[in-house]
DNA sequence: AAACTAAAACGCGTTGTTTCGTATTTTTAA
DNA sequence: TTAAAAATACGAAACAACGCGTTTTAGTTT
């Protein structure tokens, strides 16, 4: 499966990143500041709940943090690298699954996480991080590596892991079949997100499945 | 149908609008240039092929155009109204559609126009556009009521009608049938934009038509 | 006379970087 | 064992660069 990125060390155990962020890779020196960390992180989401990810701005964070830019900078590559690091250090974020029975019980419990995650305000933050994403190289790689790869890998393999089974159709591309389970649910987000709630949690993951079964 | 945004006007008829741009409702005096109306959107769609529209400033489309910036402010109210009328000021972007026998076909007409212009340099343009109304209110309404509404209002309408005429399942939700329909297209241009290509457009339609079938 | 035109300069806010003096930890060496 | 040196961190402040929307100016077209 895909590695986080790089540039989210564990406390102890700094790594090198040749395209994000250079680490250093040697334990001289003061070590960095925890709390420094986890007040930048718990600034962020709080800003994010009054503001968008565009509006948000290194020094507000800082400033909230009561930190300096230079702390953001020399850990973070970027604002969307921030950002995507204060999401999944929400608690609760990343709930491990359950082990489904089949594959097709596989699929819909990864789409009601996703739906899960994409309703309420990280589901904004998403979003914008999503939209960031589509004229900024940096913070594509950043997205992609952190959230949708990893998401679109475990579904991809579920897919293939149905097919092989006979849950699904074998003739249908596994990207076409990602296309199928996923673009809707981001579709939604970023059209209609108001729409995207537990009525849609609970009809569209079974609706979905349907589309791709053999 | 959906009325074009109030603030793209034909040359001699200039129309009110209360939220997006103040256009003088007297003929008296100099009318408008068309020369630098033209000079401008022309120069809008010439820069889009070298940046994003967030790269995009004012100031670079009124120094290519050799307009004034007060000129562009005074007919536009943002970027994204510039960029979303030299959009649709391309020749052939917005080609009708031949009569379709049934709404079957209907549907795959539209999904077919969809993917075509949403391929290569203009589907770029519009999905930073899609980013931007994100973020920014003022972008999302002028981004939805001169694209996105329109779209999905033309689709709705052909699963309205094909739902009446047995086509279609009568069970399914307009709204979700949109997103079934749409939203592998969107989500596909936004994480794969490669693979939006000619072979997706040949099968992608008649695979998504064949999903809300009754 | 009215409304337009291009060009230039304006103040403002934001950006990422750099510089500053200081704090904390590890390494070295007395 | 202990104390100085080296290394890296820290927050605060100042930096230049940029794009923004506005305003001013002087000239043009109907």
């Amino acid at each position: 499966m895909t590695q986080p990125a790089a540039y989210i060390n564990d406390e102890d155990t700094p790594k090198q990143d040749s395209t994000l962020k250079v680490v250093p890779n040697t334990k001289k020196g003061r070590p960095r500041s925890t709390k420094s960390k986890n007040a930048i992180l718990k600034a962020t989401n709080s800003l994010l709940l009054h503001m968008s990810v565009q509006e948000l701005s290194i020094e507000a964070i800082a400033k909230k943090a009561k930190v300096g830019k230079t702390t953001i900078y020399r850990w973070w590559p970027n604002k969307t690298a921030v950002v995507m690091d204060a999401l999944i250090s929400q608690p609760g974020i990343q709930s491990p699954l359950p082990t489904p029975k089949n594959n097709t019980e596989a699929i819909i419990m990864q789409l009601d996480k996703l739906i899960r995650m994409l309703d309420g305000n990280n589901g904004e933050t998403i979003a914008q991080l999503f939209s960031e994403a589509q004229a900024d190289e940096k913070a594509q790689k950043i997205f992609s590596g952190t959230f949708l790869t990893p998401l679109l890998d475990a579904i991809e393999f579920s897919v293939q892991e149905g097919q092989k089974a006979r849950e699904f159709r074998g003739s249908l591309d596994p990207k076409m079949a990602i296309d199928l389970l996923c673009g809707p649910i981001f579709f939604r987000l970023m059209s209609r997100p108001a729409d995207l709630n537990e009525e849609f949690r609970e009809t569209y993951p079974k609706e979905a499945v349907r589309l791709i079964s053999a």
